[in-house]
DNA sequence: CTCGTTGCAAACTCTTTGCAATAAC
DNA sequence: GTTATTGCAAAGAGTTTGCAACGAG
C-alpha cells in the first residue's frame, strides 16, 4: 500500500515534486507547514516551488495519504496519515505531532451530545496539545534551582 | 456577570463598536465570521469599520466572553460563550453553532493518550461537526421520492 | 483633559488561479 | 505525442498595523 502504487492507479503521475515532499514527510516527525516544507527542500536543493509543494499537498490530503492538523495557534501542519480515522497530539513546544485512534473513546460522547442537541453528528474534529516527552525534560531541566 | 462590568472591571472602555458586536451576538444562534458580522452591523445602519470589528472580537476572546469556532472549511466563527470549558457541535448546512459540555467524558482518553504517548497534555481542541435539526428535516424532505 | 479606541489605507501572510513551458507515460 | 503537471507572476482572501482623529471616562 505505498503512495506510488495509490497515485498511479488513480491515473496521477510520479511527479519530482510530489515525490520529495512525500519523502520529507517521511523523514519528519514533526507535521510540517507548506511554507516550512517548502524551505527544507530549498535547502535540500531541491528547486520546487512553493506552488507545487501547495497542489502536492492538496493532492495527497485528497488521497487521504496526508493528513491536516493544526498546533495551537492554528497554524496548518501536514504530516502522513497511516490507516484509518486518527486524531493528532501536537507538542506546542517543538511541534511534533504523533497520531492516536481515538474514535471508540467519543462514541459515547457523540451519541450523548445528539441526545442532548438533537443534531444529527456525521463528522468531528479532536485534538491535543501538550508536551512531548523531549521537550517535558527540557522544561523541568530549565524550572530547577 | 455582564460583559460591560468585566470590561470596565478591565480597565477598557464601553465603546459603540463592543457594543454592536455582542448585541449581534447576542440575537445570533449562527457562529458569525468577523466579515459577517461587519456585513449585518452595515445593514442595520451601524457604520463601523470591518477592523474595529476584528478588535472587538479579538479583545472579546481574550476575555473569553466569546468564543472561536470553525466550521468544515475551517472558516472562522465567534459566539457568545458561556461559562467553562466548553465544545461546539456546528451544523455543516446553516452553519448553526450549539456548546456543549464534554471535558469529562474526554478526561478517560486524555489520560490514555498521555500514558500510550508519554507526551503531557495540556489542552485539547474538539468540535463535532453534523446536521441540526432544521437542517436534518430539510434534507429529509429533499430526499423523499 | 487624557488616553484608550476608532477608521482608514496600506501592508502582510497565506493560498489560489491563469497560462505557457515542461515532463510523465 | 498526449495530457497531466509545473513554475512563475499575478490575483485574492483574510487579517494586522501605523497613525491621525475621535470620544469615553
Amino acid at each position: 500500500m505505498n503512495w506510488k502504487a495509490i497515485l498511479s492507479q488513480k491515473g496521477y503521475r510520479l511527479t519530482v515534486p510530489r515525490k520529495q515532499v512525500i519523502e520529507l514527510l517521511e523523514t519528519a516527525e514533526v507535521a510540517l507547514s507548506p511554507q516550512q516544507i517548502h524551505q527544507q527542500l530549498q535547502q535540500s536543493n531541491c528547486d520546487l516551488g512553493l506552488v507545487s509543494v501547495y497542489r502536492a499537498l492538496d493532492l495527497l490530503n485528497k488521497l487521504e495519504l496526508v493528513t491536516l492538523v493544526y498546533d495551537t495557534q492554528r497554524n496548518p501542519g501536514y504530516m502522513l496519515s497511516t490507516a484509518g480515522h486518527h486524531h493528532h497530539i501536537v507538542c506546542q513546544q517543538c511541534h511534533k505531532a504523533m497520531e492516536f485512534s481515538g474514535s471508540n473513546d467519543i462514541d459515547g460522547l457523540v451519541h450523548r451530545v445528539e441526545e442532548e442537541t438533537s443534531f444529527r453528528v456525521s463528522s468531528h474534529f479532536l485534538q491535543l496539545f501538550g508536551l512531548c516527552p523531549e521537550c517535558q525534560k527540557i522544561k523541568d531541566a530549565g524550572e530547577e534551582h
